[in-house]
DNA sequence: AATGAATGAGCTTTCATTCAT
DNA sequence: GATGAATGAAAGCTCATTCAT
């Protein structure tokens, strides 16, 4: 790849991640191509649909979630690693509320995507293996469980959702704790 | 108001409300004047905007949900008029996605809509205030919270939703039972 | 139908009419929009596809040759007939050049573009049929030639045209002669 | 030249020239350099224009007909000889349908096509000239004529063609025995 | 000389909204 | 009040052509 190529392809990608980051979901890809300072044609050949970009922003953002379940894993106590991804985790989607709204809308997706998303299910699930007793939720569950938190914090104003925050973790944290009897 | 003015608008506003049950979110105006029945003029007049349109069917939405919390209300046990008013909910929102997928993606609201949900906050806030040991969550937070759970219940498929709404009822349960000081 | 939507659609056929004829077959229904002096919009009501409003132009020119085709029907003399028919035809055609040009070039048809070729066919081999001796060609053959002539004769210079008409005419008209068998 | 800038021009006029015969008028030059096996610029160099592209291969085609009149021209009976060439002519063009459509239908043309035109007109005439008694069509009409005969051919069906060529052939001696008077 | 990424004018098409009837 | 034709801004997309590599 030519280095103007793989410099214009950052710039779009940045200024997409950005704009759907911001709630912006609904970028044409013309109005990208004005912001990226590029002919519509360039982005046409790097997205060529609305909604591939959208999907590739997604995947993009499904795998900083990976790392972070990553570096969570590195704890040795596990429930504090389990709060650690969930914290960490938390805090990046709500410095990009738009990406999560969207991430919550989708419905059909592309392989790419889709394959992002089992990876971060299989993370979540060692995570949540590691607990005793075992938890009532599955990997997945708690992956949808954390969507609806998301929401239910970026719908706080800024100043409290570090306390929000706070709140829906300890409520989870006793709910898993009551173990899968209920 | 003339007799057939008024069936004209109920009409659009229930072919409206079905659209968006169902998840048709790119209902356009005209396509609802055609599926009503009426001429484009008719719909506009009912709805001065797509927008309108939208909120005029949330708010009617978050009316349904009042309802149901005033009936549950007429529990007297505190902790199964919570649980009954949350499955009720629950069970309507699940029956009607599209409708909370908007709910979700909408930010700017109109006096109606927003007087709807505060009116549905008072209601729930009640239903909490009647829990001993006093809740973790305040009644906006468990709207928020609620949001959240449709959207991790629904993206279960069908069969196993019931399933998936006793577990993370009962993992709100355990954790609204734990306090607010967790 | 509404007056102005009568009127507009009459202007739109018209200005296309006019486009085309003069050889302009690339016309664009933006343009076309931009000289009836309308909004795109409604040139896509008319024509939902330029093809649409190429064949409905055509369409309209083989229905004029249709009638010159009765009326040469009403001459007793059946040479004279088919002479009058051909040369009315021809001069016709050659004002209209571009038109020609794409009824020769156009392939895929519509049904009503389709209805109309085939009655003009039967209005030529109607002419043709009362030729004695019974001719070489038939109505379908006649007209194909037809469009070859046209070309032929359009790529002389204006100023030569009627001799070339009366040259090819007579060569028709002893080819024709000649009877089937050549 | 190089080489390889050789075997890549002819590639491309190969590719050019089989697109255009079938009939694939859309042909843009970014697919044809994807056809070529080649980057677009290399296209570029060798047609500077789409349109330099479509004379160069009509320009091709007008000599092949050269030729084959110069083949005809070996033959002893003028009245042969003429058959021989209309009849080999008729059967290249309509071997390749697309490129005689196009060039019935351009119009503007560089000095090279032009040029090639200018010789074949000197080969008809030259054929005609020896007819005796005195055809009434001079060479240029005939060429225009023949433009004409190859599309009325070409609309007939495959298994028809050589019945129809064998009609419109004969329509066309009757025609020129018949003599300048008519 | 070859490559193919970039460009951007311009076309098709849609649709919220207005307004003549 | 109802109707639906008209509008035109704006989006999606293509492709002839240029130019950095």
């Amino acid at each position: 790849m030519r280095a103007d190529a793989a410099r214009n392809r950052e710039r779009i990608f940045d200024e997409a991640r950005r704009a759907i980051a911001a709630g912006d979901t609904a970028l044409t890809l013309n109005e990208l191509a004005r912001r990226s300072g590029v002919g519509v044609g360039t982005v046409y050949r790097v997205f060529p649909t609305q909604r591939a970009m959208l999907e590739a922003v997604l995947e993009s953002s499904a795998r900083d979630l990976i790392q972070l379940a990553d570096a969570a894993e590195r704890e040795d106590d596990p429930h504090r690693a389990l709060e650690e991804f969930l914290r960490t985790a938390l805090a990046a989607a709500l410095a990009q509320p738009g990406l999560f709204t969207v991430l919550i809308t989708v419905t059909d997706e592309t392989d790419d995507l889709r394959r992002a998303k089992a990876e971060l299910v299989t993370r979540v699930s060692r995570l949540l293996g590691r607990l005793r007793p075992a938890p009532a939720l599955t990997g997945e569950n708690l992956l949808k469980l954390f969507c609806g938190l998301i929401h239910a914090i970026s719908e706080h104003p800024e100043e409290r959702r570090a306390a929000a925050t706070d709140a829906y973790l300890r409520l989870l944290r006793a709910g898993l704790a009551a173990g899968p009897a209920g």
